[in-house]
DNA sequence: AGGTGTATGTCGCAT
DNA sequence: ATGCGACGTACACCT
């Protein structure tokens, strides 16, 4: 990781073209090679960057960096005020817990969390038009499709509305309803699926692990 | 802006749960007091951030940073290997050229491009839910929302289906049929269009920048 | 390598 | 504030 504050100004050429006028900055480049220039303020992400792979060019006053689809950053330097270098090793990277893959598969697991009876059919059931997250059973044998999100919007009860439109074409599957399961759902998105006759399942993501580790004490 | 060179473990509670173990990582504090923690590769994107407006409680061997959404980063420190501070001033920001607004514009001066003998009726004609990019006529004298987009998508397609749902309540324009107009277009949105009876065309944007300049050459 | 869906997306602009 | 669409989205996962 090498770490430089300095004065410059940039230019990049590739999916579009832009340029910063001269200030002080902050140029990060990382042991992958990949170039970051910050400014002091606007969050995380940096002014402009490339990532790896690349190519960098480094002359007394100016780097280009250019990638293999073709996109070029350039920096002028005009006076550098620190170039500290140090080596850091492999990252160990993070764990994550509580995203929609796991809550899915918590849900592929318990079902009946999302209405009493039902049994699973197919995890990530796959159509034309993508995957169905759960396809399940309900007790009278009607088939289910179930849209499993984090946050729940509109746009999720469009994408269950679009996988029903096209199981419903499937005579081995008609008649097929949906349900929508999320950690919290807007009302706009509850209002919506009302109207679409989708039932709508606000999911206790602690309550449902707490069922996965009593599952796993059992068996 | 503070440059933290160190030994850290970090954990976030917040829109999920995650950790990171100890390693030696770079720590940026920004003017505006968000805080981003960087691994040596893995692109611009920091392991784990967190953005202003946030308060920062800075122990000797631990930080803790909150934000008023609950969200809580806390930084272990072991070890710190540099710590340097620099004043950077505002800075100028970027200018940028050439996205979705060019290819809009374009098209709209040329929307026989879509399809022969297709004419500009209204760009960016707005309704209720939102503009339509083009609104045409065809050779027979029927009216053709066109949407585009840099990719298209099946977003997209949903977003031009609603405007067509709309549309087609006003009596004045009524039959109102749909293009569906991007660089590329996915697989699934192709599909979903064709379902819909929406035609798709994939630009040339090269093309289209050459037949631009022909024009400006003749006129 | 290319396509598709997710993201602590971020960011900007509208209401 | 909140919703919605664009982004040099990046990124993981899949064929």
């Amino acid at each position: 990781m090498r770490i430089i504050v300095l004065q410059c100004s940039v230019s990049y050429e590739g999916r579009l073209e832009a340029y910063l006028p001269s200030a002080k900055r902050l140029i990060l480049n990382k042991s992958d090679g990949c170039v970051a220039i910050h400014a002091d303020g606007g969050a995380y992400k940096p002014l402009m960057w490339m990532n790896a792979p690349n190519r960098i060019i480094e002359n007394l006053d100016e780097w280009v960096i250019t990638n293999p689809k073709g996109e070029k950053l350039r920096i002028k330097i005009e006076e550098i005020f620190s170039d500290i270098s140090y080596e850091f090793g492999d990252d160990p990277g993070l764990t994550k817990d509580g995203v929609e893959a796991h809550l899915q598969e918590l849900l592929a697991e318990n079902p009946q969390h999302l209405e009493s009876g039902l049994t699973l059919s197919k995890r990530e059931y796959f159509t034309e038009i993508g995957p169905v997250d759960l396809l399940c059973r309900d007790t009278n044998g009607i088939a289910v499709a179930v849209e499993i999100k984090r946050k729940g919007g509109i746009d999720g009860v469009e994408q269950l509305t679009r996988y029903l439109d096209y199981l419903n074409k499937d005579p081995k599957l008609r008649p097929v309803r949906g349900i929508f399961a999320a950690q919290q759902i807007a009302p706009q998105a509850k209002t919506l699926a009302k109207d679409r006759e989708i039932s709508t399942v606000e999911i206790d993501y602690d309550e449902l692990r707490g069922m996965e580790s009593l599952n796993l004490r059992l068996f």
